[in-house]
DNA sequence: CGGGTCCTTGACCCCCCTCAAGGTCTGTGG
DNA sequence: CCACAGACCTTGAGGGGGGTCAAGGACCCG
């Protein structure tokens, strides 16, 4: 899943075989414990964010307003999303525990985001957060480290929207949510749905729908319900998926 | 055009409406001097950079190889590109005066540059490119700046991969390379080759040619040869791109 | 001037989109 | 616990945008 700032736990989160710590303090308005402290500087999260809850397809900010703050999120999964002016939308990715956004540059948010599921999120003032930069050297290597492996994501993203048949896109989409789940992920679940899933994928829902038939049938998942999905052939998955 | 890591010359390239230098010291082995020049600390291309020339089509690495050097292009056109096992191509970006690559943490390329035209480029052994960034903190906050940058150009790919029509995405790669053409770009030089675009766009190269044909048709662009156009309706375009 | 590469155009086909209907799941209220 | 409404998902039938295959034209360079 292509995550757009990848945790800034202390932990890497995005070297493989990462596993997020389970979700905790579901609502609660307080600041979160990290797995791992760090010698020198302390996350910036851990002291200074304010908590906020959002509740399902409830929108955090618009492609356009005025990026104010940086966002980690807790729990919950939320949706970044461009439009196009006549409603066609791409879905930029998809942001689980530990990810990022927010961090552009720009003036104004780029993109929006919205809650898939009923989620938790910190969030620091912008004019903070640079401010913490210019003390912190170190922050910056650790954003751009973040950074980059976002970029990473992208290209794949690219290659997928560009190059790939429809299967191909979903086997590839289940096997990065597998990636990302606890112990690798024999079972993967869909927070998000299928309409979503396909304006991440550059497809439509019926596209995507018979993309999972077409799995199930060549025994490569089973659909447990519509949004839990057991990946039974790993390796046929990854050759339907020509490569990640 | 979604360059893969804009400049990092002391100006801020990737601002809208830069200007790159007219290219100069074609294949010569020497140290470009930079426009501009900042207070503190050098530019690290300026100092210590080794000079590469390229000749057309050679390759200046491949996906998987060792990442040893940080990359900046003087003059010509670069070309990333991703493969899929078939054979299938994507095309990342095109790289132009000022661009970088190379940047990513892993320890290997993601992904093959090639030299679209002959071209000049600058390199940093990653080695002493990293030591630099523990010794200038600046230096980090520059590439976060333009890694993000690189981030935003590479989420507005996915909508055009994604979600946009094929004369839609040759409108908007026409306005992107105007955009960072002297002049803000009437006339646009293509320095790469249908097959080029086709794989940077999602196409082939029949479809890009037959939008090519559909533009120049509707009076929006002229063919001045195969490889100049003159946009004579930038509106009419920028409407045809859906924005972007 | 000749050969090769690249570009354009045409004819045809297929994958995915569109439109439509029916099925399943979920949450809510009785 | 069940009934029901609504949203979501699946499946089918048909159509279209872009891919594939093929041929001819333009350009480049020796």
């Amino acid at each position: 899943m292509a995550a757009h700032l990848a945790a800034l736990d202390s932990t890497a989160s995005h070297r493989p075989g990462y596993v997020p710590a389970p979700i905790a303090m579901r609502g609660a308005a307080k600041v979160i414990a990290l797995t791992g402290t760090r010698a020198p500087e302390a996350d910036p999260f851990e002291t200074m964010a304010e908590t906020q809850a959002v509740g399902r397809d409830q929108m955090l900010f618009s492609e356009g307003d005025a990026a104010r703050h940086v966002y980690r999120v807790v729990s919950g999964t939320v949706r970044l999303c461009k439009l196009l002016p006549d409603g066609r939308r791409q879905i930029i990715g998809f942001l689980q525990h530990g990810d990022m956004m927010g961090l552009s540059l720009a003036q104004n948010y780029l993109y929006s985001a919205e809650a898939v599921t009923s989620a938790v999120l910190q969030r620091i003032p912008r004019s903070r957060f640079e401010a913490l930069m210019d003390e912190q050297p170190a922050l910056a290597r650790r954003l751009l480290s973040l950074t980059a492996t976002e970029l990473v994501a992208a290209q794949d993203q690219m290659v997928l929207l560009g190059r790939k048949t429809a299967v191909e896109r979903v086997a590839t989409f289940l096997l990065r949510l597998a990636a990302r789940t606890i112990g690798g992920g024999r079972r993967v679940q869909l927070p998000m749905s299928r309409a979503d899933i396909a304006d991440h994928l550059g497809l439509t829902t019926e596209t995507v729908s018979r993309a999972f038939t077409k799995l199930k049938t060549s025994g490569m998942i089973r659909l447990l319900d519509g949004h839990l999905v057991e990946l039974t052939d790993r390796e046929g998955l990854a050759a339907a998926a020509e490569c990640a």
